[in-house]
DNA sequence: TTCGACACATACGT
DNA sequence: GACGTATGTGTCGA
């Protein structure tokens, strides 16, 4: 009678927000090119759908989708930045310039620090394409708050979508005369990202989310910022990670506390202890 | 047990 | 408020 009842698969409510990521990693030191000045960079990241704290363990479900969203910027410097610096990254004893910066979206497995492969759907799901989360040439941009992602989340509407556009999107052509010195110059398309949103992100069906029968494995979720260089190699600059996450499988046990404790007719006493 | 496939239900955006 | 969609999850059968 107490069993909690179910939340509709479109519900807003479906809408919150999950694990905390972590301060940011740095893995090499941004410096800028004008003045070989150091750099802090901070990336932020959100997750907006399919994770719910129980029991102060983070819990997702292979079988839902996970929203989330990332961007970064610097410590203490705006967005025109861009308009008018190149970076530098120190690898060792050496500094190697960069071309443009992308953000990418990767799981790894606490046991065996393995990556685990993540795939995204489109609305379509099942009648459309799967694709593993794009790593996306990125700007710096402030992190939209979780209302607004909820907000965006399946829009139509033309007005709506050039809004979305404004905030998420930038347009290389649209900052109008740039520096020559403007890293935006050598950034691959017109089109450049400034909030990473991944949506409809699942962990592959093949992942194995089980230690043993008894014990789940435990997955991080990591945001990693990379530094391209002009020969087209990507080196890691910073992350930012969420705690360890549990990621229910499949198995009809994991649903079973979940079902409304109706008793039909025909049915086996189904009595689960009230959540 | 696991998986892919298909099915059903239901709140959302327009 | 009707209509088409998106998505959690129930179920079948290999």
């Amino acid at each position: 009678m107490f069993t909690k009842k179910k939340t509709a698969p479109r519900s807003g409510e479906q809408y919150k927000v999950g694990p905390p990521f972590s301060n940011t990693h740095i893995i090499r030191s941004i410096i800028l090119k004008s003045n070989n000045k150091v750099i802090i960079p901070i990336v932020t990241a959100r997750v907006d759908r399919g994770f719910d704290k129980i029991n102060d363990l983070w819990i997702g479900y292979k079988r839902n989708y996970f929203t989330l969203v990332a961007s970064f910027q610097f410590k203490n410097q705006d967005e025109s930045l861009f308009l008018k610096e190149r970076f530098k990254i120190v690898d060792g004893d050496s500094t190697i310039n960069i071309t443009y910066f992308t953000m990418r979206l990767v799981s790894l497995c606490c046991e065996d620090d393995l990556e685990s492969p993540l795939v995204q759907h489109t609305a379509k799901r099942d009648r459309g394409p799967q694709y593993p989360p794009p790593e996306l040439p990125v700007i710096t941009s402030e992190l939209p708050g979780h209302e607004i992602i909820k907000s965006v989340a399946n829009i139509r509407n033309d007005k709506k979508i050039a809004l979305f556009n404004q905030m998420f999107k930038g347009e290389i052509s649209n900052y109008g005369k740039l520096s020559k010195d403007s890293i935006l110059r050598s950034y691959p398309n017109n089109q450049i990202t400034k909030v990473c949103k991944y949506e409809r992100v699942q962990f592959a069906s093949s992942l194995d989310c089980k230690k043993t029968v008894t014990t789940s494995k435990h997955f991080r979720l990591r945001v990693e910022l990379m530094g391209v260089t002009e020969t087209g190699e990507k080196l890691l600059v910073a992350y930012s990670h969420t705690p360890s996450l549990i990621i229910r499988g499949r198995s009809p046990s994991n649903y079973k506390g979940l079902k409304q404790n109706v008793q039909l007719p025909n049915s086996k006493v189904n009595s689960e202890t009230p959540a």
